[in-house]
RNA sequence: GGGGAGAUAGCCAAGUGGCCAACGGCAACAGACUGUAAAUCUGUCCUCUUCGGAGUUCGAAGGUUCGAAUCCUUCUCUCCCCA
């Protein structure tokens, strides 16, 4: 991946609202040619998050700019357990699900990155390789040694625990990062460290052990935290977290967690989470603000991080899936489709089965919503939902909650569509 | 060790013998309006319900009473002040 002008990286966060803070130094540093810069991944889960995406695509767009993006995942300090963050102190994972987290989140990273021979050719590093023969009493002595408690103390994250308390082992996580940041750049050439802003304590006392152990210099900037426009946490939704597993989360969910963001955010997510140019940018705010109700951005930014995380065919199906469910005339629609189109259409949709006969013969519909289906836990949730107008059959809205579904609404003789609310979906197929 | 304050639904927080399944706010969920947006308005929000009700709650265990979140006893935990 070579590009005809390579550009600037710190221009590129800055106008994308991607730089919180930077290490004085860190724009000439770079501006002198590629650079080897790296972000750790915490593994711990068996998948990232959309949470995560946003350091994804500060390797990516490093890598766009000409540099030399390194993914760490964090083998040793995954062991270890960032406070950063964190009011409380954490459990351990076991080394197991440990392997597993980590063996996952390195396939996902392999995704997003370019590994393809060249001055910016991508990496994976795994801390464990380093730290699994460096011995207590050697890390003690030979980096323990040019770092003082007062220094370690200092930091945010230590600081905010020091009421309710804080391990040793956590205490010591920033050492053990900061000796990372020494390994990769005495053995590696690694100049940058990034990361979120709430890594910076983290990131500087890499900083602080290279010039102490070696007069050496390297540099760290972080990436804002980002918030959605009411405040509250991005990549969570009603059912939690938004992964980037398909297991997890389904494209289809994936791709309308994406639909779904408010104008104001879109506005920041479309600079964050794809690589549009900056005037592609403005203009297409600037024609989302003309006619918002087309959701010019929320389409462009789903478009491109669904196709970047899954793939073509599975933004294409979320795709359709969505216009059918959200069109104009969504129950002509559904009743046109076809049973392999249907059935594609809803691959992501929880699907149910229920007996045939039983249908054919009428069920009450409080009955097959909760105890046949399990859509609702009981029958009163149920009945509160229907009278509410929070119910539709094949998009059809349900009224009479003492109402009887019988066969004849089949769609290919074969499904009910049933909504609970405006997008919670699910498939009965009668059997 | 001494003294004081407190523990109520996901969170905050009222309530000190019957009118308490428990004011109010936040969060959440649904509806209306829209654009699968935001804001606003409305409804739901302990569990089950044949929507008439039924059952189980107010840190825990006992007790007083016709009746307790409210009074008494013991226990557990949290916070504050003094040593």
């Amino acid at each position: 991946m070579t590009l005809p002008q390579p550009l600037n990286f710190i221009e590129e966060l800055k106008w994308r609202g991607m730089l919180q803070d930077i290490m004085p130094g860190t724009e000439e540093m770079l501006s002198k040619g590629p650079v080897k810069g790296y972000i750790g991944f915490d593994p711990t889960a068996d998948s990232l998050g959309v949470g995560n995406l946003v350091q994804v695509m500060t390797l990516l767009h490093f890598q766009r700019c000409g540099h030399q993006p390194v993914a760490l995942v964090g083998g040793a300090t995954g062991m270890v357990g960032d406070p950063s963050g964190k009011s409380a102190e954490r459990n351990l994972l076991n080394e197991e699900q440990l392997q597993i987290n980590l063996n996952a989140q390195r396939k996902q990273l392999e995704k997003f990155l370019d590994f393809s021979a060249g001055p910016s050719q991508a990496m994976i590093v795994n801390n464990y390789d380093w730290f699994k023969n460096f011995s207590f009493l050697d890390f003690i002595r030979d980096v323990g040694k040019h770092i003082t408690i007062n220094y370690m103390m200092a930091k945010d994250s230590v600081q905010r625990r020091m009421e309710t308390g804080i391990s040793f082992t956590e205490f010591s996580y920033q050492l053990v990062q900061g000796y990372d940041f020494y390994y990769l750049w005495k053995h590696l050439d690694m100049k940058l460290q990034m990361g979120g802003s709430d890594q910076w304590g983290n990131i500087t006392t890499g900083t602080e052990l290279i010039r102490r152990m070696e007069g050496g210099e390297a540099f760290a900037l972080t990436t804002p935290l980002i918030k959605k426009a009411d405040g509250t946490k991005f990549g969570k939704t009603e059912g939690g977290n938004i992964w980037l597993d398909p297991v997890r989360t389904s494209p289809y969910k994936f791709f309308q967690f994406w639909m779904n963001s408010s104008d104001d955010d879109s506005k920041n997510y479309i600079r964050i989470f794809t690589t549009m140019t900056k005037a592609d940018v403005e203009t297409l705010v600037a024609a989302h603000d003309q006619s918002p109700h087309l959701r010019l951005l929320q389409k462009a930014i789903a478009k491109e991080v669904t196709i970047r995380v899954h793939s073509e065919e599975d933004y294409n199906a979320a795709m359709e899936a969505s216009e059918i469910l959200f069109g104009n005339a969504p129950t002509e629609a559904l009743s046109k489709l076809d049973e392999d189109t249907l059935l594609s259409v809803f691959e992501g949709v929880p699907q149910v089965n229920i007996s045939k006969s039983e249908l054919e013969a009428g069920i009450p519909l409080l009955d097959l919503l909760a105890d046949k289906s399990g859509i609702f836990p009981s029958r009163g949730e149920a009945r509160k939902l229907v009278q509410s107008g929070g119910v539709s059959i094949n998009k059809q809205k349900v009224s009479d909650p003492n109402a009887q579904q019988t066969a004849t609404d089949l769609l290919q003789n074969k499904y009910l569509l049933i909504q609970k609310g405006k997008k919670n979906y699910y498939l009965l197929i009668a059997n």
